[in-house]
DNA sequence: TTTTATGCAAACCATTTGCATTGTA
DNA sequence: TACAATGCAAATGGTTTGCATAAAA
């Protein structure tokens, strides 16, 4: 269940943001692509669309989108060069290909018992937590490429 | 169970590297102190032990350290600034608190049948996972304070 | 004595900020 | 029209690199 630029642009009116064509390119790039990118990896893609758009545009309209709680991170492995942008809504995780970089999203994580002991043995109030798995994706081991990247 | 400084300036030794007053003294800022640190932390506090110490030896240690595999990483929540130091050896995670940054470690986390059922589903070569939790601990709760950090 | 490590300064890279201009609502 | 958003250029902050010097083994 994925959000459509349309609502997302609906979301920004209705928190009081302006829609302006640069938004509306970083948008539609977003919910087009499948994959993560970084702010640069999207900055390219919106400037192919639209290259009256500024790179710093893209890092605010970034904020706004995550502000709205519509972006997700990817904390690789190899240093967690901030490798975000994604149109999440429902809780999920990560699968990492530590080869190709490539990113598996997968929603059943059952972690309340863990929670639940955590919280008795340590005291902390558990607001979340951040779960990611790294492996080899298929498609790497079968081309038996070992290109290490986060 | 955590590593001596002496023990780890064995294994720098034992893997070809030297042993300079300046690593020795990283080493021991790093085997003496609990928490986690940035490298610039961590080179504000060796260089009260030393002050002839510089900034980029700090990394520089750190990378060794690092390649050693005697370092982790605590990925904060407001993006993840690179938070790291520490001295692992046994697999664990981690619980961080949202409000002072404080973390405390964990070691019972059992994931084995959710990553043998991704592994099952997704086809990854599973090898590894990240895991923390966040929250807000004890004392933050009782003094009722709410600084919002990493 | 050879090789590795250090420290400075400069380079780098990603991200942020100041400010005048533009455009949405 | 008013206020928010844009884009440029410059500032920033963390990290890395080049290079001559110093020190460990």
């Amino acid at each position: 269940m994925r959000l459509t630029a349309n609502k997302i642009a609906g979301l920004l009116r209705e928190h009081g943001h302006k829609l302006t064509p640069q938004r509306l390119t970083v948008i539609k790039v977003m919910t087009a692509s499948e994959d993560h990118m970084t702010p640069d990896e999207l900055y390219d893609k919106a400037r192919r669309v639209n290259p009256a758009i500024g790179r710093v545009t893209v890092y605010r309209t970034l904020d706004v989108l995550n502000e709205l709680g519509l972006l997700c991170r990817v904390h690789g492995r190899n240093g967690c060069r901030s490798y975000l942008v994604r149109k999440p809504v429902e809780h999920h995780h990560h699968l990492v290909c530590s080869s190709c970089g490539k990113v598996v999203d997968f929603t059943n994580c059952n972690l309340a018992e863990m929670e639940k002991k955590l919280s008795r043995e340590s005291g902390f109030a558990i607001q979340g937590h951040l779960l990611e798995f790294y492996g080899v994706c298929r498609g790497c081991i079968t081309s038996g490429q070992a290109r290490p990247q986060s």
